[in-house]
DNA sequence: GTCTATAGCGCGATAGAC
DNA sequence: GTCTATCGCGCTATAGAC
């Protein structure tokens, strides 16, 4: 088993930064300061920004929703399998000392100011999340667990973006226990 | 009557630059080239980048909230004023020939990067917009027309959250149709 | 109030020694 | 693979002429 090594600690203090300051309030001496190297070092490893940003939405997309899939098929009722799916994103907003939103929420405020190639990666976090949520969903509606009016996929689409929405306001006031209520009042429309 | 003045100029300008690129997105030379003066004359009306944005929150939280207090003093039923609420977030998403978002989400994103006077500005326009959800939400349910369980300010934050949230998500795939969408299941979802 | 010119800094990126 | 040194650029901000 060897260490972590250095562009694995690149990307993950790239996206710890990330996540609490966007891509464009974040910079390579920031990095190279938490990780101990010099900026130029951090060009070995990722020649340009946009090679960094790309492996960086690569990882947290696949581990995101590896995560996510392992939670669907789970042998865990409707319910609790989407409380889980809700716990990750609170999970995201308590880890650390600061509070910290998820990297696609953050990259989405600041889509107009990204390349093609990172654009599409944002946006396919997204349609994979809404995916699995409408998978979620139907097993819930399935089993008579959940109950709503309505289309499924509109329904996963507003849950997503009241998680990843809840995320930025939670940072400005109520904090992860306002966020935690607010997943706690979405099981509560939609349980039957 | 006078016409329109540099400084209400910058203001529009600035606004609609931050509102698709973020605040640290956006800068002095993006603002001069679309009002046609130089970038130094930008200083004689906002001396620093933050008086510009302060000035800036402050039209539009004034703006914003007074257009909100107008929709719940009106005789409109329960069901309309939230229509019209929401409404006010898709006119922002369609305004123009890109889409915008929210002000204040694109500050919510980048608020670790903002000195403290504007991030209160911020805080105080989420704030300002749950307490009138929570007012809109007791008239209806008062009234009859909303039915839902837990807590109304919970669910304030749940529709604050989903309208921030929602804007970000419809820029990157489904636009100002799926974002439509959202409200009329978020209307459902509350209506008795 | 707008202009030209420039200061001073931080950014991403590159070259070349070790 | 990391270092030092440096380049070229864009940024906010200031000084001073008109």
């Amino acid at each position: 088993m060897k260490q972590t090594d250095t562009k694995t600690l690149i990307l993950d203090v790239a996206q710890d930064l990330i996540q609490r300051l966007g891509v464009n309030g974040m910079s390579y001496k920031d990095i190279s300061e938490s990780v101990g190297i010099r900026k130029s070092s951090i060009h070995t490893h990722f020649p340009k920004k946009d090679d960094l940003l790309a492996a960086l939405l690569d990882r947290y997309s696949d581990c995101f929703v590896r995560i996510v899939d392992g939670i669907i098929a789970s042998s865990d009722a409707a319910e609790v399998k989407l409380r889980r799916y809700c716990g990750l994103f609170e999970a995201t907003l308590s880890s650390g000392d600061q509070d910290k939103a998820c990297l696609c929420a953050m990259l989405g405020a600041e889509l107009a100011t990204l390349n093609h190639p990172l654009v599409e990666r944002v946006r396919s976090f997204y349609q994979a999340n809404e995916e699995r949520l409408v998978i979620l969903l139907n097993i819930g509606l399935k089993d008579g667990s959940f109950q709503f009016a309505g289309d499924t996929q509109t329904m996963a689409s507003l849950i997503f973006g009241l998680l990843e929405g809840g995320m930025l306001l939670a940072r400005a006031g109520g904090g992860s226990d306002q966020f935690h209520r607010v997943i706690e009042q979405l099981m509560q429309l939609i349980k039957s």
